[in-house]
DNA sequence: CGACACTTTGAAGAGGTTCAACTGGTGTGG
DNA sequence: CCACACCAGTTGAACCTCTTCAAAGTGTCG
């Protein structure tokens, strides 16, 4: 039973959003929708991972935010998109339209608090992000993109890593040769592993986190 | 946000959204409420100005961001205010009761979308704020902060700029010997002038514009 | 007027970037 | 099935922006 203001679970919030909609796949680097678009859907991740960015006149990038599965993505406060959306690998995504999630919350108070909460969680993952971005090393924001990933995952020690050294690097404001240089020193330390280049092993995870606290 | 009704201006937001409530003043420096404290009140900026911050363990400070006059600020979707907020001049501040709002949001469809519109516009700073840290310059995010104090505060050219070097440092990811140099520098290539410490004069808004574009 | 906090300026240093070369894995074609 | 090409990633070295540490300047308030 939900509380007035609480809706504590995803599956709650799926079942209040649950408006049918086309479920279309999309392949890597696939764009979903551009900056400046007109926003006349709202978007959930099904499987696969997407992920969404700006860009500044001169090709300079930033990754505003990663989105795994169950992930909603795209939703917008006024009529166009202000960010873009590119699958990072094969992925099927569940498109809403706009005007039935507005009827939604028009009628429905649990669904307006939904999408309340959904743009509140937003929020608060953007606020984390620029403490990371304004305040941490290097070091501790690899160290805490790792750990977001796994637990947004629901990995145990081992990743999957779906995105690009690239993509790691303009969501951390870095560059793809710090991101490298700066796994390959978390490995000479012992606190991960790198089997392959899409793959992690969390091998410290209590100094992991100690880096990020 | 989502629905085809928009509320367009700051005064249909407080029209909706007036509640009766205290509105006790603050000295400079004065601590408004703490990141971890129950976030019983929503807030709003009636004269003044006001910092939200975060901190980590070792003493690094991200400012959030700097609320004016009209603006809501430690508005919350759980229980616990995320950010600490202080009073950066003397300021007095309209203090709205949770319980008050979530009631007007729970009758209201108008109340609901407006504390909705509320949070998805500091999600926008926010992804503003998350671009600028992660791949502008120093000069760039200066000439940004500079520019966006003066809309906020709707100064023509020359501004009051109620936050200390710090206070600039810290939200900008900087330190403030690098804000007081790059101040500096903006004079001596003539795009601002400092007629004192806490004013600015913008001499070139239009050169300053195409840094931040 | 003097004390104190904040700001500015200077010089040296570090963290991250840039540019360049090399490595390794993957896919393709002979 | 191997050779080769291609691209992402890694590593190295030089460089640069911003930081750090230090000192001097400025303004404010008792």
């Amino acid at each position: 039973m939900l509380s007035p203001i609480r809706i504590d679970t995803v599956s709650a919030l799926d079942a209040v959003l649950a408006i049918p909609g086309a479920c279309p796949r999309f392949c890597r680097d696939e764009e979903i929708f551009g900056e400046g678009e007109s926003a006349d859907y709202v978007y959930q991740v099904v499987s696969g991972a997407v992920r969404t960015h700006r860009l500044l006149r001169d090709g300079r990038r930033q990754i505003d935010e990663f989105h795994f599965a169950g992930d909603y993505f795209g939703l917008e406060l006024g009529e166009l998109h202000r960010v873009s959306a590119e699958a990072m690998c094969d992925a099927s995504i569940r498109l809403i339209r706009r005007g039935a999630l507005s009827d939604l919350a028009a009628r429905r108070g649990d669904a307006a608090r939904a999408i309340l909460r959904l743009t509140a969680e937003g929020l608060q993952r953007s606020q984390d992000h620029v403490l990371m971005l304004g305040r941490r090393s290097a070091i501790e924001r690899v160290a805490g993109l790792l750990l977001d990933i796994a637990e947004r995952t629901n990995a145990r020690a081992e990743l999957d890593v779906p995105m690009s050294r690239q993509d790691m690097a303009d969501y951390l404001g870095l560059t793809i040769e710090t991101v490298s240089r700066t796994l390959t020193s978390l490995q000479d330390e012992g606190l991960i592993a790198l089997p392959s280049v899409r793959h992690v092993v969390l091998k410290d995870r209590r100094a992991l986190e100690r880096m990020t606290a």
